[in-house]
DNA sequence: GAATATATGAACCGGTCCGTTCAGTTTCAA
DNA sequence: TTGAAACTGAACGGACCGGTTCATATATTC
């Protein structure tokens, strides 16, 4: 008879298995990690591991989902939006460099490019859970912002979208293309001000 | 003996193995290609196949050469630098967006990024045959630009990467996470002309 | 301490895939 | 026409992988 497929979340070892299954999808995608791998990485049988989960699929969302949800939660600490226009924008963009430079946030987006194809959704959450929430935070500001009279702004998607792609300029592609992706702190500190200096001359008062 | 694992350039299928193939790794990837489809898509046996390339492997980055052979002659027709900056970068600007929105454009970026831990040369050699010229032109017209008295740029490489980068908002977010990975005319020129008038606003007289 | 739920590990199955082999066929040039 | 080079198709070995099974062992609960 069609068992339900779902996760079962009891059992002792229920957190080990989910947490070795991040640390090897993480490390080398779904299709590169093999199941023996993950049971492995976790300390837990290959049984263990299908009484919990009903299939590799759903292991992989099930983490995802988890990644996703904590992005989600760290995106929620903001920042201080009485300061200046220029600090206030200068934090943000160091706050999102911060994310996607770090080896974690490098891997995730190579996962959800990667997997585009099996997880069509994966793209979709990852987003949603991220880029999406600080770019309605930006957009917000720049509403306030405008309020005050600080910037003057016709269309604020797409300045919100503007600095955000402002942000990785340089370092985006010497990072995908894995041609130089190692960066001092100066050559960020460069990137950032430059990109709050083009924005603020075509938005600033 | 061990033979040496070359290209044999010659045969009469010789070109029909290549073509199959680049057909089958762009739709597929390099895992989700199988041999035997390659050898099928190129209507050839598998046995002649590996009589000209030793193993999936070489395949597929000769594949890659040549493709990266074929955008980098593709990038050589370049724009009528005499125009005003604005009609200038708005071509460029469209140029640039009509590849990396294509079909082809994108499918060559998912297998860069997906294939950089198996192939770490790859995203480079697309990055050198693509994207770095590109820059390369944008920033030679530039400083010809800023000689004429056009704009007023201290730093010409950030300029060029922020120019770039202002062409991907909003758009490279939405296909890259499977978003709405359809774009109206309308909506890329809406991203196109907010890149130029921010531009300009930053780096022009 | 007995009963029950949970975990183990090793073997196993069906499947896919890469790469090789080989006897037989087609192509092409001399 | 003849002979060598190129090509075919089908099969095969060996490796890996996802998922299952089961007899045994360990932990928990009453």
């Amino acid at each position: 008879m069609a068992q339900t497929a779902t996760i079962l979340r009891t059992g002792r070892k229920f957190d080990q298995v989910l947490e070795g299954a991040r640390e090897v999808f993480l490390a080398s995608g779904f299709e590169g990690a093999s199941v023996d791998d993950i049971a492995r990485a976790a300390g837990v049988s290959k049984a263990t591991l299908y009484s919990y989960f009903p299939d590799k699929r759903l292991l992989f969302m099930e983490v995802a989902r988890v990644e996703c949800q904590h992005q989600a939660d760290a995106c929620l600490q903001m920042i201080d939006t009485t300061a200046p226009p220029r600090d206030v924008l200068k934090m943000a963009a160091t706050r999102m460099l911060g994310f996607m430079l770090s080896e974690f946030g490098q891997r995730v987006f190579r996962i959800c490019v990667a997997e585009a194809d099996r997880f069509p959704d994966l793209g979709r959450q990852f987003y949603e859970t991220g880029p999406k929430i600080v770019r309605e935070r930006i957009k917000q500001y720049l509403q306030d912002a405008a309020a005050r009279g600080e910037v003057r702004i016709d269309d604020y998607d797409l300045a919100a979208d503007q600095f955000a792609e402002l942000c990785k300029a340089d370092l985006f592609p010497r990072w995908v293309f894995n041609i130089d992706p190692h960066f001092t702190p100066a050559e960020i500190d460069r990137v950032i001000d430059g990109a709050v200096e083009t924005f603020m001359a075509r938005y600033g008062v």
